[in-house]
RNA sequence: GUGAGCGUAGCUCAGCGGUAGAGCAUCGGACUGUGGCUCCGAGGGUCGAGGGUUCGAAUCCCUUCGCUCACCCCA
């Protein structure tokens, strides 16, 4: 603490740190090995996109565009160039309807399905599960299809990503004549134990350019009649957007909400009968949903299909994933006509939390405990250490974790190191070692020594590594 | 943008008017080629910052900054 005014990371952003980011690779591992099987392939997007793209997809009047965008002027830039105002991303679906245009991936094909990882940017104040530069994995399918199969396929990959990850996801097998006759034989319905606290997942349908402006203006109408008893905030929202009255937290409003008009019932035939039919897509897969008529998403784009997943530990911000279909967002951003899209996007960092919450004290804590290290290597004296830095080097080809000492210590010190690194073996290179020809290698956790010559020693390194 | 709680060593915290402490961690010693245990010792703080009250402030008051949680909104 010399300097008066330490540097710091700036609000609302941080660092993660070895042991944590090892779950992260593993998480992000695991999506790609998921999404693969579901025929996926991985698109790497710019951080920065022009502003004009976000306020275009997302919706200019929406709370992520108007206010939390950080936005700044392309130095360089020809001051006339619509280019000249960029923006961090605040959330990905645009880039990739945009990646999708300019690439004219209209003619890729079958459907376009693509899956992207990385940090997003949206300026709020900062709480749990929620940061300025936040992680998200998400995926998008576009194409000519709006079948309800799709969605609830494309929901059936996220959860199924969600089970191997670790979270306790209800997901049942899917519903075939023989696996309904195998459930009739069991007696015993096997419930979730209540106090696993599993995923839940949230759907809902918000309609599309036919049904849903006539259903705005009668809920419209409705929130005027109630105007008084809303909060402020919900007052504004009658005029500039009315839905999202719906989603307040407010204990005073709920009441009130709960007698508003549903969107459910006033969707048009094809949007009814989409959300009818993906309903028995996602039984006919065995995934559990609860619907949710005031599950509005924030975002403007999004038609019919809309969901969420919550997940437990998470404070406030339970949201894992939301996702949803946007039927005419390609065409908006002026891409060819009647390509459809769904997607969703996933909070990594609220999922990570989900699963740092669950009980799972067991092994060993600590920097010892994520990245193993096989070998610690002990030399004596200078005169040892060429043959201390050829080892290292042998071993580490053999694909073990290896630490060697570039500063000469004592054994005492040398072992109690390794020790506190958590390294399986002490390899001891000294005077008799060299002149034998033979390296003492010391078992850390047992303490058994012992002494074998270099092709030996890889190998015996080799094969307690590998349970 | 609004509200609440909290800021003392690297970490977790005690002290709450009399001039800075513990545990853990780090480093050294007891211990010259044998770690985990034990014992001894050391380093490390303008007690977040600024102002006020007081003979005296980490402690009380005000301001400010930071962190956390919540509202808003979303992943």
């Amino acid at each position: 603490m010399r300097n008066r005014r330490p540097f710091r990371a700036i609000k609302g952003v941080r660092d993660i740190l070895p042991p944590e980011s090892e779950q992260w690779n593993r998480v992000e591992q695991v999506a790609r090995e998921v999404f693969a099987t579901y025929g996926f392939g991985e698109i790497r997007l710019p951080i920065f996109e022009s502003t004009e793209l976000f306020a275009r997809s997302v919706g200019s009047e929406t709370d992520i565009v108007s206010k939390e965008m950080y936005t700044f002027a392309d130095a360089g830039a020809d001051e006339e160039s619509r280019e000249t105002q960029i923006s961090l991303r605040p959330e990905a679906t645009a880039s990739v309807c945009r990646a999708y245009i300019e690439h004219g991936m209209h003619t890729w094909p079958g459907d376009v399905k693509l899956y992207y990882i990385g940090p997003m940017f949206r300026r709020e104040r900062p709480q749990k599960g929620r940061y300025r530069q936040f992680y998200q994995i998400g995926a998008e399918v576009l194409g000519q299809s709006d079948t309800p199969g799709l969605d609830a396929e494309v929901i059936e990959m996220l959860l199924v990503f969600f089970r191997r990850v670790g979270l306790d996801t209800p997901l049942g097998e899917v519903r075939t004549k023989a696996a309904e006759d195998r459930r009739n034989d069991s007696s015993s319905a096997s419930a979730a134990p209540p106090h696993l606290r599993p995923v839940t997942l949230f759907i809902n349908s918000i309609g599309c350019p036919a049904c849903r402006p006539s259903y705005v203006e009668q809920l419209r109408n409705a929130l005027e009649t109630v105007r008084d008893q809303l909060g402020p905030d919900s007052q504004r929202r009658i005029q500039t957007n009315p839905l999202r009255v719906l989603d307040s937290k407010l204990d005073s409003e709920q009441a009130v909400i709960e007698t508003l008009p549903r969107i459910t019932d006033h969707l048009c035939a094809a949007c009814r009968e989409h959300y009818v039919r993906l309903q028995e897509q996602l039984e006919l897969r065995g995934i559990p949903f609860v619907e949710n008529w005031r599950l509005v998403r924030g975002l403007d784009y999004y038609t019919r299909t809309t969901f969420e997943v919550t997940a437990p530990g998470l404070g406030a911000q339970n949201a894992v994933c939301g996702g949803g279909r946007y039927d005419g967002l390609i065409e908006l951003l002026g891409g060819p006509r009647n390509v459809k899209g769904i997607g969703f996007a996933i909070g990594t960092d609220r999922l990570l939390l989900s699963l740092q919450d669950r009980a799972q004290p067991k092994g060993p804590s600590g920097k010892a405990a994520q990245a193993r290290l096989d070998a610690f290597l002990v030399w004596m004296g200078s005169a040892e250490y060429p043959a201390a830095v050829r080892l290292a080097r042998l071993l580490r080809a053999a694909g073990r974790r290896v630490e060697l000492p570039h500063d000469a210590l004592k054994l005492r010190r040398a072992l109690e190191l390794a020790d506190k690194l958590g390294a399986r073996f002490a390899v001891l290179i000294g005077e008799e070692e060299i002149a034998s020809g033979k390296f003492t290698v010391k078992h850390l956790s047992t303490g058994e020594q012992t002494q074998c010559v270099e092709a030996d020693l890889i190998r015996h390194i080799q094969a307690a590594a590998q349970n």
